[in-house]
DNA sequence: ATTAAAATACGTAGAATTGCGTATTTTTTT
DNA sequence: AAAAAAATACGCAATTCTACGTATTTTAAT
């Protein structure tokens, strides 16, 4: 058995999904949630769940949102984008949080349900025109505004210096060597920088620093 | 009717190809040729085509070298790779050369013929895998010139698994969790993975992975 | 049907990381 | 000059990771 959730706000279009993937008998449908927020706390009850369904457009937590944290908490939840929308920017950056296909509204049943299938099996799914735009994003990458760096973090050029050596995989030990200072040193700027990033381990320091151009 | 030109240099390949498309009579297939040399010869006498199905490797001039001096001489013709090799560089060079869809030379006559309609009809077409593979290169685009891949990493899909979770920042604790193991099953795992990586720990091994676009 | 490979699981031990203290010296800012 | 921030350094405890074993079950290949 297939175990799907489905994330859509609209009830109606909630309906419309279930009622597609209804023919098929080893679709099992464990939950239906309409946004975000509910997903995640959905799947802190019941992870066991192999794919979700998820729309874009959505109050509280956007499908773009949710899919990121899904895929860093859950990496093993494979996710289908099915929207109305097929517009650049909400392609790329359903690709970029991790998305695993992206189909339109419209399809009919057995495509979704073969997208599914293949999915889980290891591929992706995509219906041609979305598969055309992304094959365009690819030739030429639209350079969106990422802006999402609302919380201005700020590391001293020392931290920054320190990231840096962690993020190439080097031990406090050899940090210490390159730096000149002492193992215990290395250590404290390790603890700051966790603490101003709001992490508690190197690839989430590095991770995120990436992601505000820190480093 | 639907005017297809054939690029392949296996003339047994070139009529598995033709085999496929016989069923389909809407199909016409105005010619085969065995390389990109003569595919541009031939469309010097004939440009009254709909679509090339292009292979890759083949001598005098390769499959991305013709489809990038047909889709600048002739835009309106949509090509499709069909090719055996599923590797990072020629579909990445196929999809900057302009390839309107990529497939392997397994898929079978329906999906070809369906790939060819909806490359037709505005679209493009991959199969599951390469979508995957497309995505994957989109989300972590990989510098070719370096060619680092010299020695072939193979890792299962189970290994790959755990080290998509690892590069998470997830502890072993949490991949047992999500992917429903003990904590030393994932520790074998990980020991496994640096082991035919040849790295010591989770930044180099997901580095090394990133590199190879394992993950 | 037999062999090989992959996935599962546990134990032990040492290495490395992380969190929480404290504290001194140097540099920068006001 | 005084105050604030940054860089330096250590100790202790708990957690996590890495390496090396062994071993059974399941799956894939010949």
């Amino acid at each position: 058995m297939i175990k799907i959730a489905i994330v859509e706000d609209n009830s109606f279009l909630q309906k419309a999904v279930i009622d597609k993937l209804d023919f098929f008998d080893d679709i099992q449908i464990k939950f239906k949630v309409f946004n975000g927020l509910e997903l995640l706390e959905e799947l802190e009850k019941n992870k066991n769940i192999d794919l979700i369904i998820m729309d874009i457009e959505m109050p509280k937590m956007n499908g773009i949102e949710a899919t990121k944290v899904v895929k860093t908490k859950y990496p093993q939840i494979k996710i289908i984008m099915l929207t109305v929308f097929d517009n650049d920017e909400n392609i790329f950056n359903a690709i970029k949080a991790g998305a695993d296909g992206y189909l339109l509204k419209e399809v009919n049943p057995n495509t979704l349900y073969q997208g599914i299938i293949e999915t889980l099996n290891g591929g992706a799914t995509m219906t041609p025109s979305i598969a055309l735009k992304t094959l365009k994003l690819f030739r030429n990458p639209i350079v969106f505004e990422t802006a999402n760096n609302c919380d201005d973090v700020k590391l001293t050029s020392r931290e920054v210096e320190v990231l840096e050596q962690l993020s190439k995989g080097l031990k406090y030990n050899s940090i210490a060597d390159n730096l000149f200072l002492s193992t215990g040193t290395v250590r404290k700027h390790v603890e700051n920088i966790y603490a101003k990033l709001q992490v508690h381990n190197k690839l989430e320091a590095i991770e995120k620093a990436k992601n505000n151009n820190i480093i």
